[in-house]
DNA sequence: ATTCTATATTTAACCGTTTTAACATTTTTG
DNA sequence: CAAAAATGTTAAAACGGTTAAATATAGAAT
């Protein structure tokens, strides 16, 4: 037994060929380890959890993507459990992950979650935990991001580069990071470079989509004010926006010039194809896989671990909703 | 430890008020089971398997909410593989799954999978099986699908009662049933209703994605062939396409009428607005979960379980791109 | 008080590995 | 050829529960 069980593991207290011969034999007997029992002995399960919003979402799918390759090729399974961007739901989530003793933990905040006594828990446990995207300024775990404020100075600036002197504001939510700090670059921008900024050029989308992209853009046409540009929080709420001002006869980029934020397809199947800002949502789980690893190895190893923050670059997009 | 364990599972043999004793002892102490020693002892993992060609992707990321929220509510998790379309990947990954000791597996083939060996051997380690949306006909499993070729017919027949006499069709490759059935459900409505099928109004989009739909319209119209509808196998497909006749002065509805297939979000975004299919993935994902659970529910009471075919309804979405 | 029944406790096997330790055998080396 | 080193075998504990069986103890019925 002791033998067999070193020699598929490459002891190197095995000789060579006695290694060959009980891999052979597994071979032909398909003897697949109990991960059951392998489990429960080292206490490892070679699985992470993974917390999103929601999965229907080009980012955030984009994302899964990147974690899911990542960790498969280092012999991870990946659960993954949404929060609906609910943060009872969130905390439930965590919980089942504890319990299941998940090697680690992925993810992504509720916009809803300010408490963070949940993710406190998870360290507590002693799992290794790596934020992504939209994360909690608090915790002192790692985490990966973009620079939204930059980000979002970099968009702005860009309709004020084109020409736009009177420049709206679609923002998220009031409590997300992503979404203040969005704000902030934009505020920034428009201080820089000598426009005002004006609070009632800021509408509110709540849930970011195109239905609020809508909404916000039929309440600007009625507010009347006078408009040539807007930076929208996601490219959904742009395209809502969008989609009204062609109801309404108002040409894009003639009358609006309209910029959105994150890349995702629709922007550039849409006419005119929307200029955006490049989120690397698969490049993001990538990387959030990669330091979660690193951490699970140092635990493994007995040594602590100093959290890190790696920040993503992003990019402008240029196309016709800005020309 | 009997009675502990028996209380906290209500086994009957243990006096209600030794049972809240013991819970609440039990909840004071945050007493936790070890998964791993009771996945080792009942041979359960209460965990299931999902395999899908890719995660980017409006249909199967609603595919994957629906199951996830299913198997939630049954307290099961849930593993994501993906295949990439790739018959070698599918198959390591169901080796994975099955190595996993998961309770199930729900999946929706590769393109490329013609050899279902790895299938069978899902069953022959005894694992529930529930196959969706791309199926193997010659898998005797669990299958929850729509009906492709009524869709398709139907599709077809709207362009038809829109006044088309001249319809092409964006078919996917040669080999998924989906694309087959899809084609024959075209060909069928022209046959029907006293049009010509003629092969040469058939182009082949291979991945069925935007770039294949935008070089699929190049193509016709350097063909230079009379065409006044279009139908797509998928809204990808017809968007692109959209975009190469905006491109080249050709107005949608007014010269030539589009359908796609699959109501992704994307389609209603887009100007004009697409026709499609409605295909409820979401729906799919919980129907696949269901029949999986009642699968493995009937594999755990010692029970034989007779494979069911769930069929969904599709229904047409009349916009603006067939007006 | 005695018998019976309901409930609780004790004991031990079992799930299938990993790993340590003691011991046995083979191979290498001087 | 004997001693040392390398390798292999055997035995058993450990991981942390579940569960059957035997035994003990309570409370109820006679």
């Amino acid at each position: 037994v002791t033998t067999v069980s070193k020699a598929l593991k490459d002891y190197p207290d095995v000789r060579k060929k006695t290694k060959q011969l009980v891999k052979d034999e597994a071979k032909k007997l398909q003897y697949k380890p109990n991960v059951f029992a392998v489990n429960l002995r080292t206490k490892e399960s070679k699985t992470v959890g993974l917390i999103i919003p929601e999965v229907v979402h080009h980012f955030f799918s984009s994302v899964i993507n990147g974690i899911i390759e990542e960790a498969e090729k280092k012999g991870y399974l990946v659960i993954i459990l949404q929060s609906n961007e609910s943060y009872k739901l969130e905390k439930k989530q965590v919980d089942l992950l504890i319990s299941k003793r998940v090697d680690g933990i992925m993810m992504s905040m509720a916009n809803t979650t300010v408490d963070i006594s949940h993710l406190q828990e998870i360290q507590r446990h002693d799992i290794p935990l790596v934020m992504f995207d939209k994360i909690s300024k608090l915790m002192p775990c790692s985490k990966v991001v973009i620079n939204d404020r930059k980000a979002a100075y970099d968009a702005t600036k860009h309709l004020i580069d084109c020409g736009c002197k009177h420049i709206v504001h679609f923002r998220g939510a009031l409590l997300p990071q992503n979404s203040i700090d969005r704000f902030l670059g934009y505020k920034k921008a428009l201080e820089d470079h000598g426009l005002p900024f004006d609070s009632s050029m800021v509408y509110i989308c709540e849930r970011v989509d195109y239905e609020d992209g809508r909404a916000a853009a039929e309440q600007l046409l009625k507010d009347g004010k006078k408009v040539d540009g807007i930076f929208a929080v996601t490219d959904m709420a742009a395209v809502g926006a969008m989609t009204v001002f062609k109801e309404n006869g108002i040409e894009v980029p003639k009358d609006i010039k309209v910029m959105g934020f994150s890349n995702w397809f629709l922007s550039q199947a849409i006419t005119p194809a929307l200029s955006t800002i490049d989120q690397p949502g698969y490049k993001m789980g990538k990387k959030t896989f990669k330091l979660l690893r690193k951490q699970m190895k140092a635990k493994k190893a007995g040594k602590d671990f100093e959290p890190q923050i790696k920040i993503l670059e992003t990019s402008i997009i240029e196309r016709d909703s800005t020309k």
